[in-house]
DNA sequence: GGCGTCAACCTGACGATGTCAACCTGATGG
DNA sequence: CCATCAGGTTGACATCGTCAGGTTGACGCC
């Protein structure tokens, strides 16, 4: 537990080590309440207030922790969108990875996403997610405001994921993967289908014409 | 702020003036973070461990006080779905309501939604889509599971929700109604052109015939 | 080789908070 | 008139984030 003090110079390794520290707590305890200062000093084995050296404050510190996992969504995403013939797939697969990096990530997803302020990591977020529906509407599969169809799918991906998180004690299909793909799909063609529809169609109408739509495909 | 001690009898209307000192502070400060027992007794005019005399914690006020707004919700929904000619349409103001509910309780939103454990409020949540959507697949309107497809729908309208109050600096669009509508149309299309359709209908072969329906809803 | 200097950390403390044990008090039934 | 008990209060404790000020050891400089 006894720490040697860091060589002039070299006073960034603290922060890294606290850093670790701290993201092992928050993944073991499974909650922010848990990540005390004194806990993470004394797995850092060194003083409290050391903290304050590389951290403003508390929520400084968690939200750097927090922010480190993005870096993975971020390569998750290029890799995802990478190779892909048509850019529908590629919003698709966008959507997929993006659910599933929230349920590898519970807590950071939590802290980031699903309380006010920050909003430098939700912005990375939108950010991926307008970069798939421009594609899409450059292709012309999907129609309007980038902007606008972007914050739908967003919109659909973080619900997915941000209930998948917070009510783990749902009947949630046991085939986890299958759900979020067809919420995936839902998502698409929802989005496919209204952005070429005007606003005054009547649902039912529209609903009606779908069955036809749907023998097309049956075998 | 003097404080007259209730007869015996009525130790029953402590508890109701503390929870309405409690919403309030919630409410004006729009954070749970700013609700402390200490400001909540002062409020009251009674003194602080007086609270433990009717909650058994800072929690369980906490929650006391957001299930309070689950009645409105409860009487939104009601009124919503009543007297509306097809179950799909009923499914659409469902979803509209749920998310202006949201909208106007953040706080109480975000405390019981946006966090993990309690539960009670997502579940009286999701009975409600699951209801509404039921009686779409029991009219034909939409096909599968309704619990599955409820979770899908909720997803996207607590996405919608949720996303609005913890990212309230997004580029929303200004007509805020109108977007809320949007996404619920989406998703509303989504669900039933997914709900039938085999899972392994090549997405961009789908999108390729939505052109040919949507013409037909041009004029 | 002594010496100042500065980065890197520690000690001790403060105020605020959730929570608990023990005490008080005034209306009420017998 | 008195015991009882519901309806509170007082005072304290542990823990937390945070800060002011002290300590220590490496390194450049004369």
């Amino acid at each position: 537990m006894k720490r040697v003090r860091a060589n002039p110079g070299h006073g960034e390794r603290l922060r890294e080590e606290i850093l670790a520290a701290a993201e092992a707590l928050l993944v073991e305890t499974g909650s922010e309440a848990a990540l005390t200062l004194r806990a993470v000093a004394g797995r850092t084995g060194v003083s409290t207030p050391s903290v304050y050296l590389h951290f403003a404050d508390k929520d400084s510190l968690i939200e750097a922790v927090c922010l480190r996992a993005w870096n993975e969504l971020e390569r998750r995403m290029r890799e995802a969108t990478r190779d892909v013939g048509h850019p529908f797939m590629a919003l698709g697969r966008c959507g997929r990875v993006y659910v599933r990096f929230a349920l590898d990530h519970p807590v950071q997803y939590r802290v980031l996403m699903m309380r006010q302020g920050s909003g430098s990591a939700a912005e990375a977020c939108f950010g991926y997610i307008v970069a798939a529906v421009s594609a899409c509407v450059a292709a012309g599969v999907l129609h309007g405001d980038p902007q606008a169809l972007a914050l739908g799918v967003w919109s659909a991906a973080h619900g997915c994921a941000s209930l998948l998180i917070s009510q783990p004690s749902f009947p949630w299909p046991e085939d986890l993967d299958g759900f979020i793909d067809d919420t995936v799909r839902m998502v698409g063609f929802g989005t496919a289908l209204a952005s070429r529809l005007p606003r005054r169609a009547v649902s039912t109408e529209v609903v009606a014409e779908l069955d036809a739509l749907a023998a097309r495909f049956a075998g």
